[in-house]
DNA sequence: CTGTTATGCGTAGACCATACGCAGAACTAG
DNA sequence: CTAGTTCTGCGTATGGTCTACGCATAACAG
């Protein structure tokens, strides 16, 4: 009677219980010509070359030479298929702090870690998350990062808001180059004379008169320099952690 | 020759300057039957509605009794009609900060705008966004964010860096919330019992050797109680000021 | 050898955005 | 008043998407 209660909540699809090394294959039947890890790196290798929307059934199913209905015997449906690209996107975290590395320290380096995986993979920010984290590699990350905050004054419910302020922050970041990128590729426009035909094109849209802040911006050349975004993620970094550092102050008080 | 130098870097679509109020009507030909304001008025009922999913051109045009293709003679392209569905869907800006308010009011109160406007239309987060923003009201709501900002020691650069900071962080939380609320309605659970069957979830997969402090945070019952959502979404402004807070001073010193 | 079960995958349905082209309306020039 | 021009509405058609369903076949258990 109480041996069977794994009904916990809505239940958890079948090929993500295959993530977590649950669920064995059943002896029965022919053997299975393609594996699910086996999908999702082929789904992984089309969005790293072409993109996420490049990213069909059909077009995974030709990159392993096999037909596009073959791929739903792995997995559930492509939402799930996404998912599970979500994860070995990321790929492991970054590991927990060094023994002697402060919260900051550490902290640090789990933004920079994520930073840098969204860097070499912009399609991870286009997959419409679906919510929480779930897979083992995406708890991982979670897990370095409260380890980080191991040692300081703060509650387990404010180390969880810590981690997703700066988690959010570094996905957003990462929005913004990322759009550079990609509106200068569709643009035809080289990367660097992205941004001054932008202001280019908002000076000529606004009304000094109406916009005085905006104007004085762009008057000033600030969307012109093309400095170097990882100054950018550095500066909005610090702002956080600054606060982050505040409260730490005010708990220990 | 100087006269007719608009091709200032990648064009405008029609559609687009047509909200800046420049592009008059052409004397010849049939008068229309739409226009573009209908077109998004009705494909941003259709989102508020049923959501982003739901707004195809098909639908949109049954929405107006025209035929699908009709729509094209107003917009270029499906994206075109996002971007200023994105545009009414946010709706005019808060306005300025009062003459007796500080920055730090200022923004906060810029802050809640957005998020109230995110909370009442979800879709808006769905939607791609793909490059910097250009249509009359997304500016304004940035010419009145850094308006807060005037009187302050900070960079015209410094003050779009903590702009953008702002509004990364509002959507991120706005983000989040709406995937719990959107989640339970796909899983059928009521939302309140959403997190908590999520913690149970993660409680069942996580070896707490390998994850001891994600089992402790679980433990803590950090995600099962719903505490208000605008108290987490206050937490986390509030520490994104103090670390505004903290570069002032500095910058004043 | 028989029954069971899982696999590969072909077919087909229900959508989607949108390129193209045609009929006709409304204006201007003569 | 007429002819020409230009723009509108929209029907048709193409090529793409995901995925429900069902059938033949392969591999095992007894």
């Amino acid at each position: 009677m109480a041996a069977k209660k794994d009904d916990t909540g809505p239940a958890l699809p079948p090929a993500i219980e295959g993530a977590w090394g649950l669920r064995e294959r059943p002896p029965k039947g022919p053997r299975p010509g393609l594996s699910v890890p086996a999908i999702v790196d082929a789904a992984v290798r089309v969005a790293d070359a072409d993109g996420l929307a490049a990213v069909s059934m059909s077009r995974v199913a030709r990159e392993l030479g096999a037909a596009t209905m073959a791929l739903y015997r792995y997995v559930g449906s492509k939402d799930e298929l996404l998912m599970l690209m979500v994860d070995t996107g990321y790929g492991p975290s970054p590991g927990p702090p060094g023994p002697k590395d402060d919260w900051r320290t550490g902290l640090t380096r789990w933004a920079w870690a994520e930073h840098d995986v969204l860097r070499q993979r912009s399609w991870l920010l286009h997959v419409p998350i679906s919510g929480p984290p779930i897979t083992p590699q995406q708890l991982g990350w979670m897990e370095d990062g409260l380890r980080c905050l191991d040692g300081t004054t703060l509650g387990e419910s404010e180390k969880m808001s810590v981690l997703l302020l700066i988690t959010g922050y570094v996905r957003n970041e990462a929005t913004l180059t990322a759009q550079i990128a990609e509106g200068s590729r569709a643009a035809g426009v080289e990367p660097a004379e992205m941004m001054p035909a932008y202001s280019r094109m908002v000076s000529r849209l606004i009304d000094p008169a109406r916009f005085p802040a905006l104007h004085r911006v762009l008057a000033a050349g600030v969307l012109n320099q093309d400095d170097d975004p990882d100054d950018e993620f550095a500066f909005g970094l610090d702002r956080i952690l600054d606060g982050v550092e505040a409260l730490i102050q005010r708990r220990a008080h």
